[in-house]
DNA sequence: CAGGATCCGATCCGATACTG
DNA sequence: CAGTATCGGATCGGATCCTG
């Protein structure tokens, strides 16, 4: 029990954050799955193989481009492998290595604390936006 | 068992993701904290209340407008409160709320898969980026 | 101390056109 | 089908100056 004037701290959630240099390593996933696309890209794969016109239809509104530029990043991290089919007209697979599949634990955690917290979160900003109006934050 | 030529699918990672509408409502949540400074700001505020210039010094290279820009998005999601004692100089409290603590976990989660793969990824980095000299992705 | 306002370069991303 | 290449708008974020 903490008693008197001293100020109540919990211990570091991580060994040393906040410092430039990221050595709890968040910023490298986050710059990773916290692009655009990149999650749904693996929530599509972890469903199974998919090839890359699977992919963009089921990605509603991605561009050619940037499903072809995340696919790259995450096999080039590691996360998925990437099989091309010397057939004609081309055949290129797609599919989840073993750690782009620990990787949708993680997903799946950041989906269920969205699907938690998003109306207690909608509901905040409605309230801060009728309390704050015409504020640049946003 | 899957025999045969059954394609191998696993069921649905969350419910209807990859539409333009976000149903699994996971971009909410990485438009909160997959940019540049959400996270160090939950990190250093899951260790105690912090004033503005204390969470500037904790957060290495954060400049004011960003540190500003970051605690105003995050209280008005209802993940930080702010509080004002009307003395002089100003004095600005930032702590979590209940929904922001509970976000530390989630945080928790994404630092130790880090830094049980952040190797891994250097290293499948280091090979992607040999066997594909001048690649334009990255 | 705790910001607000402004300027401006860097990056992201969509649209479009072209290719093996 | 599965890309590559290029252009341009939008957004992000840093630097700087100013204020109660």
């Amino acid at each position: 029990m903490s008693v008197g004037h001293t100020t109540v701290t919990t211990p570091p959630l991580v060994e040393s954050c906040g410092d430039g240099e990221d050595r709890c390593g968040i910023r490298e996933v986050l710059d990773r799955i916290g692009d655009k696309w990149s999650v749904m890209v693996v929530v599509e794969l972890a469903q199974g193989v998919r090839r890359f016109r699977e992919l963009q239809r089921a990605i509603n509104g991605i561009s050619q481009r940037m499903l072809t530029l995340t696919v790259r990043r995450l096999e080039r991290d590691g996360l998925v492998t990437r099989t091309v089919y010397p057939t004609v007209p081309p055949q290129v697979e797609y599919e989840l290595t073993p750690m782009g599949h620990s990787l949708t634990h993680l997903v799946k955690a950041l989906a269920d604390w969205s699907a938690g917290h998003h109306e207690a979160i909608a509901e905040s900003r409605r309230r801060w936006d009728a309390a704050n109006p015409g504020s640049h934050v946003r």
